[in-house]
DNA sequence: TTTAGTAAGATAGTATTACTATCACAAATA
DNA sequence: TATTTGTGATAGTAATACTATCTTACTAAA
């Protein structure tokens, strides 16, 4: 028997369901390759159909554009998330135990996930932490967020707000501290690896340096009293 | 008398100075307007120079391409804001009153100033909002960074940790805090206007708010005892 | 006053990007 | 058997991201 972890994606966010084909499938592997090698600016559809074998306009019977490609990759990966979320704080009662793991889910390297044939988690998670951004720093976030595009990132928002209000239900800013936590687990990823004076971990490149940040930050914000 | 403001600009991050003629000041001033019009992505330096006038080679002429322009108002920004920093706490000596100064300077909307001809710091500030983090989320990020391309903000987060080392020498995560501190001052400015459930603070619209999230933050965290 | 350099306008051209359209074929399905 | 569906192959267009060249106007030095 084979166990399949099965995301389920926002149907506007494509033309042809990416996962009910093998050309679909290979284009979700490819385009996270292409683009964790080249960022999105250089990815194109016709290098993406070079290095898949097929055409151009293969690709555009899937997705209308690069930027639903880019919003498909960083849905799933929220959506993946909070599956592991929910998976690895199943038994967990305690918020205080259970905000810890998802910092340290945020914050860690992913390990490669069996589950999920063609999507590369690695490769993934370090492209929501370059590219992420940019599938809402747009123009068109305003539609895109009539369209619910990003409703994978509110609701993990959403789920670590109400963990934070169980920790204290008199905190005030739980949902901008949530966004704040998942926002700053990838920067401060970010700015250690590339821009390292912006932290206090560029000498080690420790990641378990930043899970301490963000839970001395948390912790001490939603502290009673 | 006139006075002047000149924020000193790396010299790597254009062909000719912008600031030195009339074309080149044009180019700022149309850019930031562009900019914060179509967004980055659908800014062209041929949609540039209908707006002024002029013809794309003559941009061509001032700037390598567009990532330079954003990488080079981004940078103007962050120095601008150095130097309201500056200003605003000239004769301050309690660090706790210059931090909070300066989350206000980051986190609300910032007044025109007449000391800069051409540049409208408050379309800027709502560009660098949106399209900030671009100039450094690319592939190229290490080569801009050995170009000293980021200096303004490195500078700015330095100043900002010192700061809050002066409040709680023993504090742990000086940089990193102040990074979050100047990111998150954009982000949950942008979240609140565009993707407020985000955010605690999605109905009114109130930038005090953020304010008040990021003074708690801070002040929480670097709390003695 | 001549001369030489520089900024900017005018025009042209190229490679790549971001698509759209059409036709043909093979497999699945009705 | 007829029909729909997915894919490949090919072509074409408008826009983008440049580079190059030629000319003119101004300015500053000889």
């Amino acid at each position: 028997m084979k166990l399949q972890l099965q995301i389920t994606m926002n149907e506007a966010l494509f033309i042809r369901n990416p996962e009910q084909s093998d050309l679909g499938k290979n284009i979700i592997q490819h385009s996270i390759e292409l683009i964790h090698k080249n960022g999105f600016e250089a990815f194109t559809f016709k290098k993406l159909a070079e290095d898949i074998g097929t055409t151009e306009a293969g690709i555009y019977r899937y997705f209308e554009n690069k930027h639903k490609v880019l919003v498909y990759l960083t849905s799933w990966y929220w959506g993946w998330v909070e599956f592991q979320i929910g998976y690895h704080t199943n038994n967990v009662t305690d918020p205080i135990v259970k905000l810890k793991k998802i910092i340290k889910l945020l914050a860690t390297t992913v390990k490669d996930d069996v589950l999920t044939g063609y999507v590369n988690e690695n490769l993934l998670h370090q492209i929501v932490i370059t590219e992420g951004s940019k599938a809402y720093l747009t123009k068109q976030v305003n539609e895109d967020n009539k369209l619910q595009f990003f409703k994978p990132y509110k609701d993990l928002c959403a789920l670590i707000g109400n963990i934070i209000l169980e920790c204290n239900i008199k905190y005030r800013y739980p949902k901008s501290l949530a966004s704040t936590i998942i926002e700053m687990a990838h920067y401060q990823n970010f700015f250690m690896n590339n821009l390292p004076s912006l932290t206090d971990f560029g000498k080690s490149k420790d990641e378990s340096k930043i899970v301490s940040f963000l839970e001395d930050l948390v912790f001490r914000s939603i502290k009673k009293g």
